[in-house]
DNA sequence: ATTAAATGTTTACGGTGTAAACATAATTCT
DNA sequence: AGAATTATGTTTACACCGTAAACATTTAAT
């Protein structure tokens, strides 16, 4: 008899530690909108106390860079489903994976930056990079896909995949801090503008 | 008889506490590779006590701000140099800028980090808008006249601007944080890299 | 010269990250 | 089953942080 579903038991151990300071981690992110919040909030939210996260990681910069691994394993899924739903036409598909890049760094703004510019990931080095890499090669294999079909110029795969995940990232970072607030107010609006990206990445791209 | 040329009076007040505040701050950022020393820190180095910065700046996150301001006339003083470096060759000198922009990112990573992402610049708004707006400009302009001149196609400007200011921002930004640190090792692996970037934004942007 | 303003220092406070000492629950060994 | 061990919590402690308030000194205005 595993106590199974009823949780409440306010017992000294906790039972998921781990894994319910990450979700107490990323509610803070969307709930302050920032990560500058304190072990101490994290460890309040998660219902313990303020020492208990040492357990489990080295100190907060690793959850943070656990969190940031975790959301390259959400945001590759965003990309395979994106992908996935546009089935055999990969000029379609290459542009919804462009939208959803933009969606998920407008829809989870603070977190992506966590993402892509955690200073603390060297303490998880491996996993955060093959975690990275998958999502990197979810972009990679659609490109080379496009290039195999012939409907993309036959440049080495490296290059083709610079060019584009450049191209999208950056415009991502620039909506996400302002940099275009004139013209883009929401994510409707990036994504609009974004075809334009994904207009002249294919007139740089296709075959002539 | 003004007391000009000798300055370790160590007088009472300071002179000019402002401005060196700042530089500390600058020297700190280059030094600790990290913009996560304290203001107490800051104070040190400019000689002064760790309270004196508030009779200038409301706190730590607004000297941040001014720093990353001050980054933006640096920056674009770098694009613009480029620029005019290449005379009347428009296209010599798009390629020019694009360089330059990778150059100052990877000459000044943090500062390049903190001038694109800073939290805290709704405290010097309008200043911090304009020094980036100029940054923008000096891109901007190069690409008016390419367009012009009959050499890029006939789009609207900004979309121009758009196209071109996010391909090399992600690029910065990838090559800044380490995703492509399997085949980019220095600045000028980075440059090199860079001109696949080039080459495909003039593909796509360029007349046919 | 006196006063006021500007600009520095000292002191004080609650919050932070994290290490160490301590407590309890879960697991392993006999 | 009972004891010993290990895992996982809590409490306490500490140096440091950002910043506000009280105080000091220098410069500028009257």
């Amino acid at each position: 008899m595993k106590k199974s579903s009823i949780k409440k038991k306010k017992s000294y151990h906790h039972g998921n530690l781990p894994e319910t300071l990450i979700k107490a981690t990323l509610e803070l992110i969307e709930s302050t909108r920032s990560t500058a919040f304190s072990i101490r909030d994290i460890s309040k939210l998660a219902g313990v106390s303020h020492a208990a996260a040492y357990r489990h990681f080295a100190g907060r910069d690793e959850i943070l860079a656990v969190v940031a691994e975790r959301g390259f394993v959400t945001f590759k899924d965003y990309l395979k489903v994106a992908r996935e739903g546009e089935g055999k036409n990969l000029l379609e598909a290459f542009r919804a994976q462009i939208e959803a890049y933009i969606r998920f760094a407008l829809s989870h703004p603070i977190h992506f930056r966590l993402m892509f510019s955690n200073e603390a990931r060297g303490l998880i080095q491996g996993r955060f990079e093959q975690a990275a890499a998958a999502s990197f090669l979810e972009m990679q294999s659609l490109a080379l896909e496009l290039i195999e079909s012939g409907q993309f110029r036959k440049i080495p795969i490296q290059q083709a995949t610079t060019v584009i995940w450049s191209s999208i990232h950056g415009f991502s970072e620039l909506v996400l801090n302002g940099f275009f607030s004139d013209s883009i107010k929401d994510a409707d609006d990036a994504v609009k503008v974004s075809q334009l990206l994904s207009d002249n990445l294919l007139n740089g791209l296709c075959q002539k």
